[in-house]
DNA sequence: GTAGTTGCAAACTTTTTGCTACCCA
DNA sequence: TGGGTAGCAAAAAGTTTGCAACTAC
């Protein structure tokens, strides 16, 4: 939605460093998390640099990043449990007409990581105006 | 994570608009568009109010707010689909050993919602540590 | 050598909050 | 009438960006 992506990539000391980090942990941290630890190897790294490189490995498919896509919240009047599609170009939200799965949560919760009292589930892809557009574009 | 929760609740004509405009659409706007719309009605209301609104709404279980439970970002050093348990005590997000489901995505491109490339799926409740904690705590 | 990258700092965006006046129950 | 709520504006929090110096290839 929002992202820089050059031509050619470098390996710098600082993408390293924070690829690094990212792969030796499993708590899913946050910018912040991820810039205090970088300091400890390169002191004056800067936030910059991280946000920066977070971006660029997630452009390359290094790593992901958990959210919704955008920077900002979006509300739903519909407070029953139901899921949604959303669009990777227009970032349209739709409720999608398919039942909810509660055998899901059976499953996650045979898995000891803690209690279920629901979840969420969402599909990323085209909405069907952005299919029709990109199909007229070639 | 971060909420106001007052004891009573009072229906003021602002609320009130705000969770008709939020009922009356399914495009699951943002707290920017809910205001613009809210305008048009009350000329003066400001986004302030909206945004404690939306809070208020949100925790009475009239709305649902579609993020992930906080501001910023998390990073996942794996890039590879799996889903997610994430605690909603402590925020603590842990990969769960299960399958990942492709037939879930089969079912929703039959829905003809648009294509489909992927999915994310998420599960909420407690981490086992929350839930000891609560139990100690009665 | 050069184009991608860095640190720094300022800017930007979204959301929260302090305060006083207000108004719903 | 009292306490939750409104509007306003300033602050906070997270993220992005312009720029000159630097560096990986």
């Amino acid at each position: 939605m929002y992202q820089n992506k050059p031509r050619m990539q470098r390996m710098t000391k600082q993408r390293r460093v924070i690829l690094e980090i990212l792969r030796s942990t499993d708590i899913h941290p946050t910018a912040d998390w991820i810039y205090a630890k970088a300091r400890e190897i390169i002191p004056d790294i800067s936030l910059g640099t991280v946000y920066r490189n977070l971006g660029i490995l997630k452009a390359q498919g290094e790593i992901a990043e958990l959210n919704y896509g955008s920077t900002y919240s979006r509300y739903d009047g519909n407070p029953h449990p139901h899921y949604h599609h959303v669009c990777l170009e227009c970032g349209r939200i739709a409720d999608l007409p398919m039942p909810v799965r509660q055998d899901l949560e059976e499953e996650a919760r045979a898995k000891g990581c803690g209690s279920v009292l629901y979840h969420r589930l969402e599909f990323y892809g085209l909405c069907p105006q952005c299919q029709r557009k990109r199909e007229k574009e070639g």
